[in-house]
DNA sequence: GTGATTTGACCATC
DNA sequence: GATGGTCAAATCAC
């Protein structure tokens, strides 16, 4: 049993540490133009690693204390711009298996990985602006919903017949409040190949193209309109009230515009060795000019490293963040600005080193 | 002309 | 039967 559990846990720091590297990789070959395949090559196999620790957790473990709280957090209503990813985790492994059949029936539709985002939008003169989250969406429907005061629109990836990508995702204002959009995801995007990752002439200011991905995480990649990005930022916080605490190590960011932005509570950059050399090269670098920013979701490594192997942690204080960033105008990528040699993470890296 | 959106109808599930 | 999700023809926009 232990000896299985080491396995395991090897095996899972092992695919960890992989999509690191590959982060560290994908960040030296976005300074190269020319490389696009390998960008998005890497970009892939850093889905597909994180994808592989995931299902080692999941097999290991029902459900976690941060999973009850993403669930809390993606239920909570707040007319703050709030950005959550939920992936039930139920529905995981079944729907990763079979993703292009999933839309046979309705049956097979609700084992697609499913992430809710609400998101504040920007009211100018009684229009909202369309919403835009850094993929192609097509609607094919809307449907007024009983208990709902407004309709819900359905989407579906654009590229879909072309690819087979398979994304959905549902739109719904807030009954709470009309300014936030309660958006559901279904189904992971396969659209990254053949795609383009750089947007078109036409599209760069009006459109998305589809990024790669392949996994339950959902990227949110820089536009390329910087008057999107200004409104964007302008309302960007995270909603924090009902956050057990130690999920979101949080990062003070401040705009070419003067705002300042908490992106997660303030906890342990300060006393993590780890964080506070992300926050100092990456985070706050100086070489980041633009006005912009996106959230990825953020995962707890001692988290999920409690729920496989059954060890209480008593303040757990190091967390996964990838934060994609728009430090070039033009150029829909998203920059993973840490090393693991800054970090001083290597395969001996104890992740586990502060629980008890 | 082509692709996206709208909208009523249809289907599966509860 | 009520409801949510999807289809597909009609319409719109470029």
């Amino acid at each position: 049993m232990e000896s299985e559990k080491s396995c395991e846990q090897k095996a899972l720091v092992s695919e960890l540490i992989q999509g690191l590297e590959l982060a560290t990789k994908l960040n030296e070959y976005l300074n190269i133009p020319s490389s696009v395949d390998t960008t998005n090559s890497l970009l892939q196999r850093i889905l597909s690693s994180y994808d592989k620790a995931f299902l080692i957790l999941r097999q290991n473990a029902p459900i976690s204390k941060s999973e009850e709280a993403m669930q809390q957090l993606t239920q909570t209503s707040s007319p703050q711009f709030l950005v959550s990813v939920h992936q039930n985790p139920e529905d995981y492994e079944g729907a990763r298996k079979d993703d292009q059949e999933l839309n046979q029936n309705a049956k097979k539709r609700k084992r697609m990985p499913k992430w809710t985002q609400q998101v504040r939008v920007k009211i100018q003169d009684g229009v909202e602006e369309p919403h835009h989250d850094g993929y192609s969406w097509r609607k094919y429907g809307q449907k007024n919903i009983l208990s709902a005061k407004h309709p819900r629109s359905y989407y579906r990836c654009t590229f879909r017949k072309t690819t087979g990508c398979n994304a959905k995702k549902q739109v719904q204002r807030s009954e709470e409040d009309p300014n936030v959009l309660d958006i559901s995801y279904h189904g992971s995007h396969i659209c990254s190949k053949g795609n383009g990752a750089v947007p078109s002439p036409k599209s760069a200011d009006m459109e998305e193209e589809p990024q790669g991905c392949d996994s339950n995480v959902q990227f949110h990649y820089a536009q390329s309109s910087q008057e999107r990005l200004t409104d964007y930022t302008s309302t960007l916080s995270v909603e924090t009230d009902n956050i057990t605490p130690h999920l979101f190590p949080s990062f003070e960011c401040m705009t070419q515009d003067n705002h300042h932005h908490t992106l997660f509570p303030s906890l342990v950059q300060e006393n993590d060795p780890f964080f506070s050399t992300l926050a100092q090269t990456s985070l706050l670098s100086p070489n980041t000019p633009e006005s912009s920013y996106f959230v990825s979701p953020s995962f707890t490594v001692h988290d999920e490293f409690d729920r496989v192997f059954d060890k209480p942690c008593a303040d757990s204080d190091a967390a996964g963040i990838v934060l994609a960033d728009a430090s070039t105008a033009n150029s829909p990528i998203f920059d993973v600005n840490f090393s693991l040699d800054a970090v001083g993470i290597g395969e001996n890296f104890p992740f586990h080193s502060k629980c008890t």
